[in-house]
Order: C-alpha cells, then sequence, then structure tokens
DNA sequence: TCATAATCGAGACGGTACGTCCCGTCTTCCT
DNA sequence: AGGAAGACGGGACGTACCGTCTCGATTATGA
C-alpha cells in the first residue's frame, strides 16, 4: 500500500521525474527549469522554492534514481563483487541523468564536492569492505592502498564513458578487474615468489 | 625576427588566447562568445566566422595550448615514462582551459569524438611505444591488453580531477605507476627490490 | 464607551489603515495586497474575502478617510464657503491615498463611476446648496447653469493637482473663486448695466 | 514621397503604433510590454533599448498620436478659437492612448513633469496668445490674470473626462467657454446680444 | 595613386530562457 | 470553525546572450 504523498513530496518526486525524463532526450545545458515546470504541471517558482540551481535538481534527480542501487554480496567472491558493481556503474552511467551529473560535477566544485560526500564516499567505504573481506577470506594480499586500487577500478569506467563515449561492456570489465587484481592477487607470481 | 601574420592569423590567436584567459577566471558555461570577442577587440561575427560553437572554439583553444606537450624518452624506463606522461597530464588539467573542455567533452557526444580522434589517440599510439619499448627491453610481460593497461594509468587520473576535484600528486602518480606495473612486470630489479 | 468591534470589523478598519500608511510612500501601482496583508497582519485570504481588486480596497480606504471632511456653513458667505470647500480639497487631494485614488478613477472606469456616485455627487448636491444660498441671499444670479460653475471651480483644483502635480495654495483658491464669481456676481460690471 | 526610414527609425514607429493600437482596447495597466512586441514583430530588448519604463513608451506614443494637432486661427475671434482648441483636446482624450497617459500622469510625477513641459507648456503659450490676440482686437479684458482663466478652460476638460468619465460635447464646450468669458469679456456684441 | 572592393568592429535585432515578483486560489495547521 | 501562513500554478517582469544582420570606417590592392 502507498502511503499518500503530501502535495508538496509529490510535486517534488514529479519535478525530479520529469528532469529526469528530459534529460533522456536532450542534454544538460539544453535542459530548462521552464521545460521541467511546464513537463511536471508545476510553477517555476514551485521548482525554484527548492533547488537554488538547475545543477542542485540535476543532482537530486540522480541521488533520487539511484539511491537503491549498488548493494553488493560478501558470500561472493572479491572478483564477482567488483564485476557486478561495475556492471551496475555503467546502466547508471548510460541514462541521461548519469551523463548530466557528471557534467556538472565536470564543471562545479561545489557539486563536485556534493556528489563526492553524499554519494561517492558512502558508496567507497562500503567497496573497501569487499576489499577487506577479500583480504580476510584470504584472497588477496594486504600490503596495498585501497584508494589506488579502487581508482585504478573505477577510474577506468568513468575514463571511457566521458572520453572515449564508451560503456564499458562486461567483457572490458572483467579484463579490466583480472588485471587488477593481479596486481593484488594471492595468485601473482610476482608475489608467490616471495 | 617574427613572421607578420595576416590580420585573420593574428585575430585568430587572439581571439584563442582571450579564450584561455577566461577560462582562468570563470567556468565553461559562463564563458560568452561576447566576453571573448570584447576581451580580443574582436565583432562577435568574427569569432562566428570561425567557430560555429563556444564548444568548437574551447576545443581549438585547448589543442592550442597542448600542441607541444607530451613527448617522452625511450631511453628511459617504462616507469619514469610513465610517471612524466601522467604528471604533464596533471599541469594541463589544473588549466582552466583543461577543465572547460574535459566539461565540453563530458556533455557533447561530437566534441568528445572530435577529442578523442584529434588528441588523444594519436597521444594514446605514441604511449603505447612506451610499453612496446618496455616489453622489448624484457622490462614487463607482453601478454596484456595494451588498452586496458592504458585505462589504468590515465582512468584515475581524469578520475580523481573530474569527480574528487583533486589533481594527483607525484606520489599518488608513483603509486599508481607501482601499482599498474606490479600486474604486468616481470621479476626486474625495481620490483623485486619491494 | 467605545463599542467593541468584532474581530472581522477590527480587522477591516487595520488593513484599510495599512493601506493609507503604504500609499504615503509608494504609489499605487507599487501597492501590493501581500504588503498590505503583511503590515496589518492578516492573511492574504482575509483581504480578498472583501475586496475583489485592489482598486476597491484603495477607494474604500478614500472613504474612510474622508467620509467626515467637506461641510460647510451656510451663515457664511457664498464666496467663503467655496473657498473653505476648495482648501479642504487640497488637503484631501495631498495625502498619499487622495492620489492613489485619482489614478485609480483615472484608470478604470468602473471606479469612476462608483466614485461619482458614492463619493462625488453626493458632495455635489451639497455643495449647489451654497450657490442655491447665494442665490437667495442675493449675492449672485439665478441665470447659468450650477453644473458648470461647480466645474469651473472643482475642475481647476483637480487640473493643477493631477497635470501640474501642484497643491493650489490659499492665493490660488481665492483668485479662481474670486474670477468665477465675476461671470455670475451682481457685481459684474457687464451685468450691472443690463 | 515618403522618405525611407532607417530599420531603427521604422521599428520605433511599428512599436508606437503597435502601443496605441493596443490601447484602445486594453487600458494602461493591462498594456504589457511583451504584448506590445509580440504585436510589433519586435524582441523585447528593442523596446526595452529605446524607452526605460511602460510609462516612457505610453507619453512617447501620445506625443507621436498628438503632434499636429492644437493649431489655431488668429483670424477667428477668442470665443471661436477656444470652442476649437477644446474640442480638439476631446477628441485627444476619447482615444485609448489619452486616458492611458492622462492615468500615467496621475500616478507618476517624473512623467507629469515631462508632460508638462513637453506637451502641456508649449501649448499653453500657444494658448496665452489666444487671449493676447483677445486683449488687442478689444475683445477682453486686460486686467486678469491668464493663468487661471485657461485653467478655467481646460480644467473643467479633464475633470469631466477624468472624474466624470464623460467627453464634454459641443454644447457643453460653448456654455464653458461662454460662462468663462463673461468673466474678463468688455461690452462686445457677442455677449451684449444675450 | 587613388578608387574600389573586401574585411572587420560595432552593435542593433528577433528571440529564448533566465530568476524574480506578485497575482488570486488552495491547503494546512494552529488557536 | 475560522483565520494566518504560505505553497501553489501562472503570467509578466527586466536582463543576459544567443546567432544573424546591417552599417560605416579601415584596409589593401590592382587599374
Amino acid at each position: 500500500m502507498t502511503v499518500p504523498k503530501k502535495k508538496g513530496a509529490r510535486n517534488k518526486s514529479e519535478i525530479l521525474g520529469a528532469t529526469i525524463e528530459l534529460l533522456e532526450s536532450i542534454n544538460y545545458s539544453s535542459l530548462t527549469i521552464e521545460a521541467v515546470a511546464a513537463r511536471s504541471s508545476v510553477g517555476k517558482t514551485t521548482i525554484y522554492r527548492w533547488w537554488k540551481h538547475k545543477s542542485d535538481l540535476v543532482f537530486d534527480a540522480f541521488i533520487a534514481k539511484t539511491e537503491t542501487l549498488f548493494e553488493f554480496d560478501l558470500t561472493k567472491s572479491t572478483y564477482e563483487n567488483f564485476v557486478q558493481q561495475l556492471l551496475t556503474l555503467t546502466s547508471v552511467l548510460k541514462s541521461g541523468i548519469g551523463r548530466a551529473v557528471l557534467t556538472v560535477v565536470a564543471e562545479e566544485k561545489e557539486i563536485a564536492a556534493k556528489f563526492l560526500n553524499d554519494y561517492l564516499t558512502p558508496r567507497r567505504v562500503e567497496t573497501k569492505k569487499i576489499l577487506q573481506a577479500g583480504v580476510d577470506k584470504g584472497e588477496i594480499q594486504d600490503n596495498f592502498d585501497f584508494g589506488i586500487i579502487l581508482d585504478m577500478l573505477y577510474g577506468p569506467i568513468y575514463f571511457k564513458f566521458i572520453l572515449f563515449n564508451r560503456i564499458p561492456d562486461q567483457a572490458y570489465i572483467e579484463s579490466l578487474v583480472t588485471q587488477v587484481m593481479k596486481g593484488i592477487g594471492l595468485n601473482n607470481p610476482l608475489y608467490l615468489e616471495e
């Protein structure tokens, strides 16, 4: 049973929905507040009441769309978890709102900071647990910088997407994770010798 | 003796210069053609004669600024060459025009394609030579995907810059290159020493 | 003993008061219902309950302010009564609400009609009694159009006020009344000769 | 042969024309700059480039409409000239732009001052010549205040128009002029005949 | 050497969206 | 239950730039 929302909340989610929909067909800078207002049958004032800038609106729309994604399963192997995470990431990036939020983040440092704190860092904390679990299970070494490993995993995905305009496919992701794990895995010949 | 440029060429470089200067203090979307025209003492018409969109102008300004960078030295080690390359990259990103061009690339697929073809791919071809030289010198293995290795090197730099708003420092870069090379290195002295 | 007003009536006069006060410092078109509501500590709804338009509100405020003025004294001479009436008129016009109501009247025919019926005509009826008393006392002739004489007395006052932005002073008023009476007085040489 | 106007001037007169036309069917405060722009097929910017406020635009439109009116003929009698002048005035007031400009003048002191200096005073100077000619021809006395006489002639017209919403007809005007001249006339045939 | 054309700056132009103000209505919550 | 408080859809405001378009003034050449 859906709890009936108040007017305010209902409007808010309609506005975010309209934003997401519009961004499927146009890019961020072509998105106008007036179009969002029209599509969500709302006055411009209502939008400006809650979001000071277009970038805030887009950011919130992104959060609304992605808030339930990116869970992981500690019973699976480190490798499988990473592959799963990166696949989920590509599905997010694929959407119009995904590209839009990256555009904003690339341009506005304030939004970048918000994106980092509200979105990236919490997920990064969780993701480190995958690594830690891997260490605990004896799958991987423990003498490396977690941060750099994560950057080596996530960086290439964003890199391919933004600069190559290419959504990495499963094969790429598997190769990437494999390659990264070569550098930290216990089965790395380099270390097995030690 | 400086070769006297024709009016057209002189104007063109003044416009590109003005664009670069303006982007040091404002961001891409705040950059207006009118401001560029005013700062370079040129009519708007003159700018539109050569560049159809603001994004083209910014892209050309970026190319103008970076065309002489990114050479490398085959006599140095693979490791040193990569560190050098990534350091040069960070110095480019640091500038206003660097961030601006990334903003455009993140948003406009056409510019992203142009950036890829005119800028990234040529450099990538060159960079692969570093890897190949490393293989030839016996520093690294030869059974891996060059593309993924490059993504693991460059991806994290762009990733840190765009999403974390942080220019990686030398220490980070050295750790990164070291970590990547762990995945592809032979038991060469550099790594065996660890 | 002051009769305690009901809530409604108390609110009503506070709203009219706020309207009058605001119009001392701003002009009619800058007056907003929201400002009136704020100043009289009342919800906008309450104002709209009683007045359909801003113009109605201003009109009522004007009536409230002027309802006790403009009495005259039949024991004085015709001349003195007219001078007194015109002086009173100038004091009304001088106030912000005075100018405001004229603005409305100049623009909205409905308000002009209301102003005529509820305000001007009753006073005009009274004023004609001054003229009639003058005739009865033998001060002035009886063969003229009362309407035109009143227009010649009042018209110039409004005319000076609206078009010249000047409040006629006592000297002007005395000259005016004198000049008008020349045309109807028994002491008019033109008629004495008859 | 009509001299071809430049773009600027052509636009300007189209805008003034659109303003006049719109004011025939709506009142001043309902007139929007956007509607004027739309009707004259012009961008809002173009209107704002030349007129800072709506009131300035309306004032200029009024001037444009009336600049050729109000000439008089010294060979005719004082009486005839005045009747003619007042009839012309009523025809101006009758139009939408006439009422609109009075609305503005009633509300905005700056426009009132401009109206006075640019429009009323020049005409008043001319009109005084009618009076002076009357004195010279021996039709009227010379011992009165010209200003008050003019106020007694023009005031009632504006007064009737603004407050009674009534355009004085020829009969009214003739009565008015007759009555005013009674106060200043010599025993000339025109009046002795009565 | 000069007229004749090409080029360019300046900025007016029609237009779109901005972010704000206030309208008049509607909803919520407190007294 | 009534009213203040204020959210709401809406319309116009006045502004900033867009990309196009005249318009002279300035070059710059080739007759």
